[in-house]
This record gives structure tokens, C-alpha cells and sequence, in this order.
DNA sequence: GCTGAAAGTAACCGGGG
DNA sequence: CCCCGGTTACTTTCAGC
């Protein structure tokens, strides 16, 4: 079912990674292959879901988006009610970026985007109102030393 | 120096998150304005930094890069000297995809992702290696639950 | 599976309202 | 500031090899 990726098709990745708005013939150029054969990997690769949304990363600060946190979560709750309940919640509200749910100790990390700590802080408020949570550690970002979508593909 | 941003702008950079790969005359249709109203907004916030990198977003799975980490790490050296060394190591390794200087008892937490533990292991060791770190956890995602590059534009 | 060309579409950049 | 139209450039498809 997956689709085999070679090392053309990751050259090609690794354009498009690197900047998706330059030329087919400018990326086929650079790979050391030619338009037809390179749009019938990406298609391919778009099909098989390999490549997935086409977007743009945008700068927070600009957007007034000053404050980044990080909030680990610890529940005693573990059955599939709460978790399903859970899971909606955070996946509905836009400023959580990323969710995972973790081995070990903590059960959760969430990494948040807000105005604010004050916007944090009703994030957090609206969040323990809506689904029962044992212990929660927020971690202020000071500085986004890196932040990158690129995968490596090497 | 700082660009101001607009109800439209806003409505034009979330249709951009959403598909960077839409026409022009697609956006000016669902934002309620025409071509170059539209065309000269986008130039504008791209100049001005709002906009930058126009990327492609990989399924990691495909590429076999089936292991996520967060790593939560404390210092004892808070030296300049240190966090240089440090910083440069992060910055280069493709592997660590995000790094947040933080506040508080941990210092920094970063993102990593490798096709498995083995490999996140000699990352540990390679890093450890090259800068001296006085106490390290590392956070195992088990499943992504959510995962956007789309920032919050209300 | 590549080449090259042909057709359709969109970006870009003027002059005018 | 926005509308419009022309030009250039790119994407997408396809017949031939």
C-alpha cells in the first residue's frame, strides 16, 4: 500500500520542502531529471499521501501571537470516555499546535500558541472545565531557538 | 517597521495556510475582494516577513521516521560560552526540528524526530558528546494527535 | 519511462479610473 | 486604492519513441 520512495524522490522532497512555489522545471533542473518524470513522482506521491497540504509558515510575533507554551499533562482518568473527550477537545481548539500522548509518566504534552500569558491562562481555565485533569505543568518558551517542518530525508 | 494586518489580510493568510497552492483568483473570490488588492497584500506581508517559507508538509511514516521525542533538558553550565556551543549542535542537526530556550527549572525542551530508538539513542550520545548536560528525560510520543503548522488567526 | 510539444491557466505588471 | 487587459511563464496532458 505504501508507496516506495527512492533516492530521486527524495531529492525531489527535499525540494519541495525547501521551497514549494519554485517551478517544476526549476526542481527538475536541480535533481538532475526532467518535468514530465518529476511531476509523475510528485503526483504519485500526492496520491499515496507521501506529500501531503501545500501551505505557508507564517510569523507569530507579526500576528501578535508573542507567547509559546509547552504544558505536559499527568491524568488518573484512563478510560476511553475521557480520552475520547479529551482528544476532541484539544484537537478543536485552534491555538493547541501539537498533541501527543506520550510513554511513561506524563500522559500528554501540548504545545500551545497564545497572545498572551493571560490567553494561556483562559486556554487553561476553559481546558480543566471541560475534561478533569490530575496535574498540569506549564513551560514558558523564552526563545524559539529553532522550529523547522522540514524532515530530514538524507 | 512592523506591517500592520488587516481584517482582509488576516482572511487572505488563513487561506494561504490552508492552501498555499490555490490561484490567486480563488483567494480574491473567497476573501470577498479581486486579484490585485489581494496580489498586492500578499507582496506586501511576504517583504515584510508576515509570510515566509512556502513549504510542503511530509507524512514522516512514509519516510521512516517512525519515532518522536521531546526531550526535556537541564544544564548547570549557563555560561555564554556553553549556550553557543549548544545552540550551533541544535541548529545543525535535521533531526531536532524544534528547540525552545524555557523558564524555569527546565531549560530547554526540544523535538526530535528518527526512524527509531536506536536512532534517537545515538543522537543522545553524539549531543552528549559534544556539550555537557547535567540531567536529560526524554518524552516518547506514542501518537500524534494533532500536528499544524496553522496558526490561530481570530 | 523519457522527450518534446501543445493547450490551458495563472502570475505579474503596466495604464487608466 | 482598485479594475482591467496584455504578456510572460508555468502547469498539465499527451502522442511518439
Amino acid at each position: 500500500m505504501t508507496v516506495q520512495i527512492d533516492a530521486m524522490d527524495r531529492k525531489i522532497l527535499q525540494q519541495l520542502q525547501e521551497d514549494a512555489s519554485q517551478s517544476l522545471d526549476d526542481i527538475a533542473r536541480k535533481v538532475g531529471s526532467s518535468k514530465t518524470p518529476v511531476w509523475n513522482r510528485i503526483r504519485k506521491m500526492r496520491e499515496g499521501g507521501v506529500i501531503g497540504q501545500q501551505t505557508v509558515i507564517l510569523d507569530p510575533d507579526a500576528l501578535g501571537l508573542e507567547a509559546c507554551f509547552f504544558v505536559l499533562v499527568r491524568t488518573n482518568a484512563h478510560e476511553a470516555d475521557w480520552q475520547k473527550k479529551f482528544l476532541k477537545a484539544l484537537r478543536s481548539r485552534p491555538e493547541v499546535l501539537e498533541a501527543h500522548r506520550l510513554a511513561g509518566e506524563i500522559d500528554y504534552i501540548l504545545k500551545v500558541r497564545v497572545k498572551n500569558a493571560r490567553a494561556y491562562d483562559e486556554f487553561y481555565q476553559a481546558l480543566i472545565k471541560e475534561v478533569a485533569i490530575y496535574n498540569v505543568t506549564a513551560l514558558l518558551s523564552m526563545e524559539e531557538i529553532k522550529n523547522t517542518t522540514m524532515l530530514p530525508l538524507d
